[in-house]
This record gives C-alpha cells, structure tokens and sequence, in this order.
RNA sequence: GCUCCCGUAGUGUAGUCCGGUCAAUCAUUCCAGCCUUUCGAGCUGGACACCCGGGUUCGAAUCCCGGCGGGAGCACCA
C-alpha cells in the first residue's frame, strides 16, 4: 500500500443542492456494462452518497430490436460488483401507458401533432425549417390520426407524434422531434402488447420527470438530446434538472463494442462475454481488477466536458495498490525446462508468502540430493554460466544441467541473476493472457490454496486463481 | 455545410467564475539512483504543460477580440 493517499482529489460539489439529491443510471439493456459504461455508474453513486439522496436505475428498452435481455440480470449484478447503491430499478417498457397519457396531453396542448408524412419528406421540410402539412390541423383531426396509430390503422413508419419545438431554430438537430413511432417488432418483455413505442426524447424527459430527479449526468453526446428535452419539460410546465455533461473517453486497446463483442463470441474468438481480452466488467472481475480501483480512476477524472482518453497503466496502477498487500508470492515457471541438480545433500527453500509480511508464513520447496527442477527457458543463459535459484541456492548451469554452487548471496553483488524455478512435483498451470494467448507452465503446489484470489506470480504479474484442480488456471490482471 | 461543446506536461487532474501568494498542484507515466534473494512494493532525485496571436492591466493560465486545433450532434437508436 502507498502511504500518500489521494489526498483532495475530489469532485466538485453539485450546483443546486436545494433539497434530496435524486439521481439515475439508465442503461440500454443491449449487452453487459464495460469499462466506460461504469464512469456514469459511479460517479452518479459517489454524488448520492456525498449528499445522502438516491439513485434509480432505469432500463431504457424501447427499442425493441435492440434488446439483449440478459442485461437486465447482467447490469443489476455489475452495478452491485460496483458497489453502486440503487434504490429502485425502473423498467421504462412497463410504462407505456405513462408515456401515451403525457403524450396525449402534449397533443391536446397543441404541443405536438402526429404527422403521417413520409418520414423522408417530413425531414425534409424540417430541414428547410417548413411545417409539414399536419403541423398545424386542428385538434380533431389529430385525435382521429392518433387513434389510427393504436387502433392498427397504421403500420411502421406510416404515422408518428410529433413534439414542436421551434422550426426556426438555427440548430436543426432541435427543431420538431419524433416522440412516439409504430413498430411491430416483437418486445423482449411485452411482446406484441404494444406497437406504439415511445422514444428516449419522450421518455426520458417524462421519466426524468415523475422520478423527480435532481440532476442528470450524462455524457455530451447527450447535448442536443437535453435541449429536445428542455422543450418537453417548458411544455408541461415542469421544472428542468441540472443537467451535467461530460467529455468524450476514448478507451484504447479495448473491444467494447457490443455487436463486435457479441460476434466475436459467437465466431469463437471470445470465450464470453467475460473473456480476459474483452473489456466488460465480467472481464474485468475475472481477472481480479477491484471495483475500487475503478472507483478511483473515475472519480479522479471527475466529470469535464472535456474528451479524454482513458489509461490503463493508471487503472493498473491503482488496483496494483489495492492487491499488491493481499496477494502472497508464489512461483510459477513459464515454459519449463527440466534439469537435474547436483548437490550433496537434500536442499530446503523458505520463502515468504509475501516479502513485506513474514507473519503470514513461508513456503517450503525441497529438492532432494539428485532430484531436479524445473528452470523456465528464457532464464536459461545460452553458453551456460552461474545462477541464484532464488531462496534455494547458488548453480553452474553447464548446458545440461545445474550443479549446487553454494548458497552465499554476495554473489547478487557479483551480478549473478536471480531465477524462478519450481521442485519437479509443481502442479501444471495455465495463465490466460489479455491477448487471448494461454502461457502454460509450473507452479509450486501451495498455489491450490489461492482459489479465487489474487497472487503474485513472482517476475510474472499478478494472476487471479480462477481453478485449482485438475490443474491449475489464472487469469493475468496485470503486472 | 449548419448547430453546439471543449482546449494546463505522454495520460488524468488542481488553479480559470472573484487577474497577483502559479517561475503552475497532485496522481500516473518515463528516466536515474538507493533498497530489496521478484522484472512487485518502498525511498530519493529528475524529465515533461498553461493551443497561437493581439488587446486591457503595474501584473493574465485566469478578462476581451481574432485565429488555430479537437470533439459531438444534425436518426421514427440510446
């Protein structure tokens, strides 16, 4: 453990800070939370938690070809394995009638219109900042189109409402937006009980809304999306949160794109969605990166409107913090190479199971007078020459085999090297690499006890025991 | 093209609102040395930044103007 803390690298305080901060997370259950999903999961966590408020989380599923269903058990386990409180989960596709009752309203305002145009056309005219011609009928008009969208009388794509915003707006992303759509396809979870799907504009300004939410944090892809929402909210009369939006982060050396992800599963490339070279959570617990370290990551980069790019050397670093205390030292020799070791007697290593704690216990490695061990290849000089097997003795390696030389450490002084090496009975262990490899070697047998905990492979990195039996299988987390 | 957001070391970040104490913080990274029977940890030292140009001012990373650069959006996805 480092003794300089982060000392005050905090996040800034919330603006606006008037009553209970109420928060959300709202993700698309379209496939498992990744490294860069978790920034909004935790920082939404870190505030609540600072001002005692809550926070939702609220599945965004109305899209209904875009639904992964196992992300609705998938996402709740990841954000606990956070150690993200949510107070209540909603499930927007159970609120359908919420959004048709608001919308309803916005029509009867004269707020919205439901336009039969197509699509192409009506993008069209919005474009070149005109009214489509069912902009501006009257009400009763409207109603008999919006009964046609739910009574069958339409199919996709062929009536939709309409929110007005402003079609003079020089920004044409803001000016009238799609609110409710026509789609038949199939939902996860309603089935074919509706066609009329609402969409995020829509729902999330109503849900943002009866959640009584506080402020919303949310990345600045989301801009515009806010400023669509903003004409929602002055329409029904509702008070806007404080809305937050934060840079870009560009996640390098990383497969995190859930369709990639998703084929790359099924062409046998990953094993899971879990598999060490992707970079899901799953992947990521897998190998024994703490959510803490995460926490920390997120936390020190706070919420800028700035487009960063993200470092795992630093993530590395701070779980590198978090682990390197609990983690005992064991060897583990890659690549073996067997060799018979000369000496007069039985010979005994003692090592601690972790330097930095020799209360903790050693472990005891012996060779027996004529036995063997085992050296890993690149550790074995070319033309021969002396070697510290280390915390056993000293060797001559002659091109064959090892010969005790002694066990005075002044020869470190002399610019001997030290190596690895495991007694001939080590048990056969496999580590899975991030690039996918598999480095198949030898550990000493007192690695069985490690299941499902972090170890140092001593020279190698730190390893996360994953199976003890039949043999033995970690997952590299890094160095 | 239009609209919007942003620009402090390799990376992230503090400072920018209310100009001086900032010859600029901290972390990570990299380099060197020490320590250590690990290529881990620890210790010490070092390297690296205010996008550019004007202006205002006694004084600007901080204010103003103009450039330049990066990013996002312009979907019946979220």
């Amino acid at each position: 453990m480092k003794e300089s803390r982060p000392k005050d690298l905090e996040l800034p305080d919330l603006i606006d800070v008037t009553g209970e901060v109420r928060m959300r997370v709202a993700p698309n259950p379209s496939g498992p939370l990744h490294i860069g999903h978790s920034r909004m999961a935790i920082l939404n966590d870190e505030y609540v938690k600072r001002y005692g408020g809550v926070c939702f989380n609220r599945f965004e599923d109305t899209d209904p070809a875009r639904i992964d269903p196992a992300g609705y058990d998938s996402i709740p386990a990841d954000l606990e394995w956070l150690g993200v409180e949510i107070h209540k989960t909603i499930v927007q596709s159970d609120r359908f009638e919420l959004y048709y009752e608001v919308s309803k309203r916005l029509l009867e305002a004269g707020k919205a219109y439901v336009c039969t145009c197509r699509p192409d056309d009506w993008r069209e005219l919005k474009n070149g900042k005109n009214p489509c011609p069912h902009r501006e009928q009257d009400l009763t008009d409207q109603l008999s189109r919006w009964d046609g969208m739910f009574d069958g009388t339409f199919g996709q794509e062929e009536a939709s409402l309409i929110v007005k915003t402003d079609l003079a707006h020089p920004n044409p992303a803001i000016r009238d937006f799609v609110a409710l759509r026509i789609d038949e396809t199939p939902h996860p979870r309603t089935g074919t009980r509706y066609h009329v799907y609402p969409l995020m504009n829509l729902a999330v300004a109503v849900d943002d809304h009866e959640l009584d939410l506080t402020h919303i944090l949310r990345g600045k892809d989301h801009l515009n999306n806010t400023y669509r929402q903003e004409y929602v909210f002055n329409h029904l009369g509702w008070k806007m949160p404080v809305y937050i939006h934060y840079g870009r982060v560009s996640i390098e050396d990383a497969q995190l794109s859930t369709s990639n992800m998703s084929t790359g599963i099924r062409e046998g490339k990953y094993t899971g969605w879990d598999d060490p070279q992707l970079g899901t959570l799953a992947a990521l617990r897998r190998r024994g990166v703490r959510p803490e370290s995460i926490r920390r990551y997120w936390s020190e980069t706070g919420l800028k409107a700035v487009d960063i790019e993200f470092s795992w050397k630093t993530l590395y670093s701070f779980n590198r913090d978090l682990i390197d205390d609990p983690s005992n030292r064991y060897f583990f020799v890659d690549d073996p190479v067997k060799l018979k070791l000369e000496s007069s007697s039985d010979l005994t290593a003692r090592a601690p199971l972790h330097p930095t704690h020799p209360e903790r216990g050693i472990r005891e490695l012996g060779v027996a007078k004529g036995g063997s061990v085992c050296l890993s290849r690149v550790d074995l000089p070319e033309k021969g020459g002396r070697l510290r097997l280390k915390d056993l003795c000293n060797v001559v390696y002659d091109g064959t085999a090892l010969r005790y030389d002694g066990n005075d450490l002044v020869v470190l002084k002399e610019g001997v090297r030290i190596v690895h090496w495991v007694p001939e009975a080590a048990v056969g262990t496999e580590v899975l690499m991030t690039d996918g490899s598999v480095r198949k070697g030898l550990a000493e047998h007192g690695i069985v006890a490690a299941k499902d905990s972090s170890v140092q492979l001593e020279r190698f990195g730190f390893v996360r025991v994953e199976q003890v039996a039949p043999t033995v299988r970690c997952v590299f987390t890094h160095r």
